[in-house]
DNA sequence: TCGATTTGTCTAATAGACTAGACAATTAAT
DNA sequence: ATTAATTGTCTAGTCTATTAGACAAATCGA
């Protein structure tokens, strides 16, 4: 719960606060129902005006993050943050089982596409080799959690845009091809600001920070069958591998 | 290469601009030696003023990533992010060889103090129980890559910190302790702005993004032996699991 | 050499970020 | 009922971010 004024690198100060304070909740040391310090305390603590400070917490505010009330204080309203775990075997469903009671997967959009290079490296196409190309979204707990962009080669999955709306888990879709079992062979991670699209869909404040994960599976026999682009709001997500 | 205007969430167009711009450069749609469009063709794709687009080049130009010629154009100057490996055998030094001509790894200070609830819990011991603790810096080809702190059990490694300064290696230590091996137990990946500390030492520009992993390593019996909390500059460094 | 293209520099105006101070409204304890 | 502590609202001033326009300086090809 540090931040500094000076050079602000192109950050607001009651965006670089309201970070942190964030932080502290969804790290775990702030927990749900506890009381934050004062607004003129916060103020002293960054170095800032209360009126920076409140401008803060107006933001995690709107976010349901924490609520004030006149005359008592300003207290943590959610917290927690979910754990994807990511692994040999890994099931976006079943490793977020437990920790959302709702968890809806939607399809935005679909299309077949011819691979960039980079995505016909992923999958061991040739450039330009067909490809079926997916937008999906999803939501836990009526909170935004992934926004995923994902690919797979046509000549296997020639429809698999009307099984994903329909079945709404990859997993599901796969069996229904005859793929009973499938593994992560890479995951790269990295992370960066939210683009506009991005910001509205999963329902942040501009400028929010994304875990951005390309991930290959591939079926039993090492063959790649599909190629995942997710972006992870960070504030509401953490991988564990 | 997008970036919005109307609501700016706290973080300024020209870093908006600039960190869209660094995005497609690390992430390889700029190849190093390319030209980039002119500030005119710039700010018309960000709908922003040209004197914005200029701030953000000259940001970036101070990174090193692009530089601007008079008559000529921007061009790209540097590339490249580095990948570090993350598995069961998890070796910061190794995942990195072959990726950067020099890595240092310098350790700024150290000392005992007693285990908080979470570093107790990672490393499976009472809390309050003595640890070693260890501030780290990582520099490859200059640029740094890593600022880390690592927490011990004092009980098995009282001198760590002497040792770590001689030896440079976290692997080398531990084995100069006769442990042969040890393997990744978890590692918990987040995302967040860098705070002041890490921005000077990083030499990044305030707010840029880090790449958090929280990593456990355990002997080949299972005992845990290390929790390390690492930064990693985003726009220089990904994960690969 | 000339003209077109591109980056570099300067001035100026407007909107947003931040600070400062004062006071009202609500709550909870004495 | 009084008082202290805390959030809510208002006014105002300074500094930065952004836009706008004009022109200089360097490069490159015709």
């Amino acid at each position: 719960m540090t931040v500094s004024k000076d050079v602000s690198g192109g950050v607001a100060l009651w965006r670089r606060i309201a970070d942190a304070i964030r932080l502290d909740i969804v790290g775990g040391k702030l927990a749900s129902g506890d009381r934050l310090p004062t607004e003129a305390l916060l103020a002293e603590r960054f170095s800032a005006n209360r009126h920076t400070v409140r401008r803060a917490l107006a933001v995690l505010a709107e976010e349901g993050v924490v609520g004030a009330e006149q005359g008592r204080g300003t207290f943590v309203r959610s917290a927690r943050r979910l754990s994807y775990p990511i692994g040999r075997r890994t099931r976006f469903r079943e490793g977020l089982k437990g920790q959302a009671a709702s968890l809806v997967s939607h399809s935005l959009s679909h299309r077949i596409e011819n691979a960039t290079a980079a995505v016909a490296a992923a999958l061991g196409l040739k450039p330009g080799a067909k490809v079926v190309r997916t937008e999906g979204l999803s939501i836990a707990d009526g909170r935004p959690i992934s926004r995923s962009t994902t690919w797979l080669p046509y000549r296997l999955f020639p429809d698999f845009a009307e099984r994903i709306a329909r079945l709404q888990s990859t997993t599901a879709v796969f069996a229904s091809y005859g793929i009973a079992d499938y593994a992560r062979a890479s995951t790269r991670i990295s992370a960066r600001h939210a683009d506009v699209e991005e910001t509205k869909l999963l329902g942040l404040a501009p400028g929010a920070i994304l875990l951005v994960s390309e991930a290959v599976d591939v079926d039993s026999e090492g063959i790649p069958i599909s190629y995942a682009l997710s972006r992870f709001p960070a504030e509401r997500m953490e991988l564990v591998v």
